[in-house]
DNA sequence: GTAATCTGACAACGCCGATTACCGGATTGG
DNA sequence: CCAATCCGGTAATCGGCGTTGTCAGATTAC
């Protein structure tokens, strides 16, 4: 039966061990790289047994789905949320807020573009679905914006699709170049840019 | 000392050797996936015996880095040669001959994106270095066009670097989705996208 | 024809890391 | 205060795969 241990609940202590996994997999994956992490390191890293490990996750690859599933979450709630409080707000300022909130949520801690552009690629199938299904979320978000901005009269009226998934392409190629580049490119640039490259292509004729 | 056995030279052999176990490297990589590949079964694939790998390749990464080179070589040259030939075109023109020799080449064969943009990403250092080096290149090459374009003075005199840097993404992000796409998307359309998208990027204010 | 030589297949070695069994210790209810 | 119980860490096991040693057979020069 579950009861309360050193004052706090099993389910917190599970929680906090939980948490202090999925830390050492952000730290380990994009330093000593996902292939190269071995399970007894991410125990060490966290502070916890290899026990632990294999009550909270399956795998190494588990660990890194959810890693990467997390930061697309935080940076989709905080890109909606932004969102719906500017429903009245004109087109540019939508785009330009979309963007800003995207790059500012993911660049804000420079290891996240780099587990989910580099670390979390090819690893396995399921991985894999998740980083298609995330390209669909962010790409139907650009689209709807384009169909704002056709309604508005300030694009012609068709389909986004392709130009949607070209700029979610293009925005993780930036991002991907960010984290590897030195000296570093500025946050500021990188945004800016693709704030110009989307307002041109969807106001292109 | 070296001499001819079965009629053919050792060096000759070899070459042959390698060859298949390049093939066999993009067939297992882009249907089994770069880590579940075992060396055993490159072998197998490529009728060589294990001897034979460690005398032509270091690694199961080496033998990927040369897999990622050969086919951004490939499509690098077929680029370059359709280029020289069009010097006195038009920008349009130049543009257009160049996405279009890019896609044609690199989607001739879909094992290859799904080996340059998902297998070959986030495996090492080393990998990592030469994707970044390709980039440049091809940064380069639409760097450049955008350059004579201003020339020309259908594009404002400014930097391309960054807008450059997000087309390539742009590309890779819609070949990578073709390649991962069920029903397949249409070569011809994701070519026309992207040229689109690049003339209205360098064309903007 | 024969001996020297090279080639390539096979198999076994050895390492390394994932996984789990076990046990000592801490904690709490009575 | 004690016994029952649960928790967590350690260490041993197990299996798999990369790597290399060896040998039998094929080939060619003399």
């Amino acid at each position: 039966m579950a009861r309360a241990y050193a004052g706090v609940s099993p389910e917190q202590r599970r929680a906090e061990r939980r948490a202090r996994l999925l830390q050492a997999g952000l730290a380990l994956f994009t330093t000593t790289g996902f292939a190269a992490t071995k399970i007894s390191e991410l125990c060490t890293e966290a502070g916890v047994s290899t026990r632990n490990f294999y009550e909270e996750f399956g795998s190494k690859e588990d660990l890194l789905r959810e890693l990467h599933d997390l930061i697309n979450a935080t940076a989709f709630t905080e890109v909606r949320t932004a969102l719906t409080s500017l429903e009245t707000a004109d087109v540019r300022t939508r785009i330009t807020t979309l963007l800003d909130v995207f790059v500012r949520a993911v660049t804000a801690d420079p290891r996240a573009p780099r587990l989910n552009y580099v670390e979390a690629v090819g690893v396995n199938a399921e991985i894999e679905q998740q980083h298609v299904r995330w390209v669909n979320t962010w790409a139907e978000f650009i689209e709807s914006e384009a169909l704002r901005a056709a309604a508005a009269g300030v694009a012609p009226q068709r389909s986004y699709r392709l130009t949607a998934i070209a700029l979610v392409g293009a925005i993780t190629g930036l991002l991907r170049e960010w984290q590897a580049h030195e000296p570093p490119l500025a946050v500021d640039e990188i945004a800016a840019e693709i704030r110009e490259l989307m307002l041109a292509a969807i106001t292109r004729p």
